[in-house]
DNA sequence: TCGTTTTTGATAGTTACTTTCTTTTCATGG
DNA sequence: CCATGAAAAGAAAGTAACTATCAAAAACGA
């Protein structure tokens, strides 16, 4: 009799065919941001990538819906939901809020700090994904809502909940923004620290 | 001998060519925003509007460098930096913005209420209008950014002062954003104020 | 190995924009 | 009032991002 074994690596339980699909994925990704590196997000067609890719440009829309989905992520959105949930309940919602930032923001710069930098750079300077990335943002900030709806019962509707929302989020993408423009060598973590510190005093100036 | 007219209108004192372009601009926005409103956005063929405003679709993107752009605009910028500047110079910054968009926001409404809520709505309903919306609203917080910085004097790479910025669009946005949503009705100015409040209060929940 | 399902590729649109060139329309000095 | 130069409009052809459809190929399950 043949023993099962306990534990596969999350690939091999895949198959052969969910394996050969992450594959195809990442190499359209890698390909496209390196064609963007060099030679520009505009220059760079979606024939050119789907070429580099090995794959067929049918192949290249089914993978990403347009090019910017290439640059554009959408995947740390439930990573903070689940943040802010885990979050004792007594902690008041900034400070919170403060923990959870601080929590993704490390470990999106400590997996990924130059790729994070790169890409960051490359959407801020392209107009196109730059205001996809705001969309995108928004819709961070509509979960970060949601969830803090729930935590202090009030709901979604809620003006000052809004407003509190929207300015977390305004903090936030001004210490990225800080980040990227010191190209990486200030504290990330510090920036964020300070905003939030500047939102809890009023904003004095 | 002939007397001058001491004052003419503008249009008059434009010149054939210059009315006519001011006319030809108009009708195609408003052909645009009406095929938008009667049939969708993205249902909108360039062509079609070009039909409807009777000129041909080379002279379409004379006038506007994109579809979207016969729904975006710019002009209120330079207004807010005016605005600004025309603050006491003793009025704390938090004050003065509250002042400015107060102002902005009611003579918005008065002077152009229900296009204007039709055209916030189909910016928010429309992605790629509402991506555009979001990055047109980062040029007015740089402007706001740097009038502040002159206000101030402190350069606008300050971190707090970029928060505040931040801060302060977040507040209108979401402001904008209630006012829509309930289709007007809501007192803008009223939603403002709370949120400037919101934010001197240090964001109490 | 065979039939089924999933994935891929090829092909032919559509539409937003660009470029270039020609034609029409306005302005102006004589 | 007209001839001449300049500005605006139109016409035509091209590019590239998508979409829809359908046939071929690869993986799966038995």
């Amino acid at each position: 009799m043949s023993t099962p074994p306990l534990e596969r690596s999350l690939e091999q339980r895949l198959g052969l065919r969910e394996r050969k699909k992450l594959k195809t994925r990442r190499s359209i990704q890698e390909h496209a941001l390196r064609l963007f590196q060099e030679q520009g997000y505009d220059a760079t067609t979606v024939e050119q990538i789907a070429e580099a890719a090995e794959v067929s440009p049918s192949t290249f829309f089914r993978y990403f819906p347009t090019k910017e989905d290439t640059v554009l992520t959408d995947e740390y959105d439930a990573l903070i939901v689940d943040a802010i949930r885990a979050q004792p309940p007594e902690l008041p919602p900034m400070e919170a809020l403060r923990n959870v930032m601080r929590e993704m923001v490390s470990d999106m710069v400590a997996a990924d700090r130059k790729r994070m930098l790169d890409r960051t750079r490359l959407m801020m300077s392209v107009p196109a994904l730059r205001s996809r990335q705001w969309d995108q943002t928004k819709v961070t900030q509509q979960a970060i809502l949601e969830s803090l709806a729930d935590r202090v019962g009030r709901p979604a509707s809620d003006f000052e909940l809004q407003a509190f929302a929207a300015a977390v989020i305004a903090v936030w993408e001004t210490a990225v923004l800080g980040w990227v423009e010191a190209d990486g060598k200030t504290d990330i973590v510090e920036l964020l620290d300070r905003g939030v510190d500047f939102l809890i005093a009023g904003c004095p100036l």
